[in-house]
DNA sequence: ACCTGAACACCGTTCAAGT
DNA sequence: ACCTGAACACCGTTCAAGT
């Protein structure tokens, strides 16, 4: 045995990866372990400490590419002629999908916790940074006289807050909100949101 | 050996509860197991099993009391002559702080995910209602002329954004949000909300 | 009735040893 | 250089057996 040399390295990364995600959609975090992976995968488990350093970092890099997902679905509702509750309500729309349809995959990006006052690593942060892009383009379409600082503010607070109805409802920690729908408490904040910004309309 | 009695049942119980508590203070979740707990309170792990169904049970446990805790904190802060945003950045303020001071048992009340389609057990939603109480209240004050159904939604809408912007912040998910500290991103989403339910001032 | 100790089926991580 | 298999130190949960 050893030296079989079916896969190269980089493919060995990218079935661990695929691997990972379906265990994941199947069961969450819970159903994650190192050796399911190798074990789908076809290797035992000392192989996949030749691709990744730990469990952790196969996580980080599995939320990197969910973050990558993520984005996308973001950037594919971005209209043509850009700016608006509408579109702003577009975007929360399809964040709200995101969550719902692919909960363990988005619960996974929260679960996964830095250790003390350990950094994200910088090409995460990137990632992370370029999920708000549409959200910032549409708030600054929708508020054309803002100063883009204030706008790139104001963006973090109205998605963090998107994010905080999302997953309290996702998680079933809000039952008492008297029958509301996800969508319907998007759609109060963004309403109050855009009102208090000074958005007419 | 077996039957020591030196504690009641319930005295384990409590001394186990105690006991995960300062486990997770210390470590967080990761840092807690039944055969640590066990082993802090002097006794087998096998005990554990006499007093919760299971781990889970442990932590649902533990979260309540939290809840518990975050409840008092909350309920302190509530003025005398209650009503208007200054109230409200009080209560925020309070848990805030609560997020920041108690991470890791604040952090567990989301970690605990419940499987499928599970509901959490009543004792456990009336803990977690109670905690929207008094938002809840001062919001109605700050808006008396509003219907007692619409306070109620848009108080759930209001705590679930300024938890989305904890979370994120602590979590670490908006370092690049431009230096804004989560007290000032949380009273931009007040003011903006406010003025958006139509609160003069 | 209470509690133990051992067992079972799992973990993450490391690393000598084989090809 | 690549990969295995076994080892180490852990898990949660159960349960026969002792007092």
């Amino acid at each position: 045995m050893a030296r079989r040399s079916d896969h190269s390295r980089d493919e060995i990364h990218q079935l661990a990866l695929a691997a990972a995600e379906a265990l994941i959609d199947e069961g969450g975090l819970q159903a994650l372990s190192a050796r399911k992976v190798a074990s789908r995968i076809g290797y035992t488990v000392g192989t996949l400490y030749m691709v990744f350093k730990n469990l952790d970092d196969l996580i980080l890099q599995v939320n990197g590419r969910t973050l990558d997902l993520l984005h996308q679905r973001l950037q594919g509702r971005l209209s043509e002629r850009i700016g608006g509750k509408d579109e702003l309500m577009q975007l929360a729309a399809a964040y709200i999908e995101f969550a719902q349809t692919e909960t363990p995959r988005w619960g996974m990006l929260f679960e996964y916790i830095v250790d003390d006052d350990g950094e994200l690593p910088g090409w995460y942060q990137e990632k992370l940074g370029r999920v708000f892009g549409p959200v910032e383009q549409a708030l600054q379409a929708t508020l054309p006289a803002c100063a883009s600082d204030k706008v790139r503010q104001a963006s973090r607070v109205l998605w963090a807050s998107v994010h905080g109805i999302c997953m309290l409802k996702i998680r079933q920690r809000l039952n008492l909100a008297g029958g509301q729908t996800t969508r319907q408490m998007v759609e109060m904040l963004v309403d109050n949101f855009l009102v208090g910004m000074g958005c007419k309309e």
